[in-house]
DNA sequence: CTATCATTCAACAGATGGCTTGAATGATTA
DNA sequence: TAATCATTCAAGCCATCTGTTGAATGATAG
């Protein structure tokens, strides 16, 4: 009974584990950080077929990490908590420091220059109250539309170059995008600072800053 | 190319989750938590084959998990860093909130009365400057001389019962052990209880207890 | 009551993971 | 240099996981 009361329960924290060792549902459990979706709009979102998506889903929900109710005809999933954010967050910091590659992939996607230390939640609040920020939410349109950073305005990674001319050269930008596997926000930072901007890019994403309490804006359907 | 990235860093934060996804490996991190050691005594200790038990050590490895290095003929593993003590511990965490099977194990090991709240460590380590707390210690001898909370008493479950004379009625007793996912402090916890003393387990273990920066006592060999 | 539609289930093929056995490695020690 | 010893490698077997396809479910809308 003891011996196995250990067992059993190394066999269910290993099945959280399990949860979150498939590339496609880390997809999905990012997706799931912005907001609470259905199946089909889930599956388009990160490629995965319906069925196989469903089934992805499912999963995550067998290890308590999602949660799902019907609304009409359609099956809406969430996150159970925002516990699962931190373990995302961790797997991140994990690989980041211990995995050369990941380490590679992240100083490309920064360009040559050395990509300065992010800007952290409270700090972007703080100077959000002082008016002297410009924020850059680079998620597509539905998923800014659905809880944004207020202020924060909205632009796609290849409409960035449009918009240069609207900002002022000593601006102080922050960027941000889903959280902290998204990499918009890492190339956005790398392409503004190649063209002189003094830009950084926020710790986490919407999800993380929700979370902390922060404010949220959403547009009126 | 930045398709590609993004794909590729979820596979490496996945392939960190992976190495988290089985008991054995979760067992052994659990052991490499009380301190380095050779496969031959992981091994042991987990009840696994050498050959096993060094494939998943690779594995862990391989996900940036453990380090290891040589030390003479032998191997001697040890953890990368304490970010996996809090990824143990989230998984644990989501586990014992969202799955009833883990909930309902841990509610059998606490026996019929409700198990009061866990001692935070830095509560223990404010009422040892007072010197009114018994600690016990409940891990096998070895890991408890390679390192163990000044003052705590080395006891085995199942040689409780005889030092119950030696424990006051009225005293205040903190039962800890290997961390966050050991059960001999929750059934010592049980027991005392149901022999009327007051008794709660410590908040982690040990390898936590070390990490928050708390003295460590080793015992010389 | 029937038709519709989003989701889930079932069955399959291919790939990957886990454990065992026996041989190979590579640093030490005699 | 040869022998020893802890660890790792290689191969094989079985189980589990992944993604696909087509059918089944179950709630809504007409």
């Amino acid at each position: 009974m003891s011996i196995g009361a250990k067992t059993a329960l190394l066999r269910d924290y290993a099945l959280v584990a399990q949860a979150l060792a498939s590339p496609a549902r880390l997809a999905l459990l990012e997706q799931l950080a912005q907001g609470e979706r259905g199946v089909e709009g889930l599956a388009a979102k990160t490629g995965l077929s319906l069925a196989n998506g469903s089934q992805h889903l499912q999963q995550l929900r067998r290890a308590g990490l999602v949660t799902s109710r019907r609304d009409g005809k359609a099956v809406i999933y969430r996150l159970t908590d925002e516990t699962t954010l931190r373990l995302m967050d961790l797997l991140r910091l994990v690989a980041e420091r211990n995995l050369e590659e990941v380490a590679q992939i992240l100083r490309g996607l920064s360009g040559e220059g050395e990509a300065p230390d992010p800007v952290g939640r409270a700090d972007l609040a703080a100077r959000m109250a002082l008016g002297a920020v410009t924020i850059l939410d680079l998620r597509p349109a539905d998923e800014f539309a659905a809880g944004h950073i207020p202020t924060a305005r909205n632009i796609s990674l290849t409409a960035l170059e449009t918009i240069l001319p609207d900002l002022a050269q000593d601006a102080e930008i922050v960027a941000y995008c889903r959280g902290p596997y998204c990499i918009y926000a890492h190339q956005a930072v790398a392409a503004l600072r190649r063209h002189g901007f003094n830009a950084r890019r926020l710790e986490g994403g919407l999800p993380e800053w929700r979370a902390d309490g922060f404010a949220v804006r959403t547009v009126a359907a």
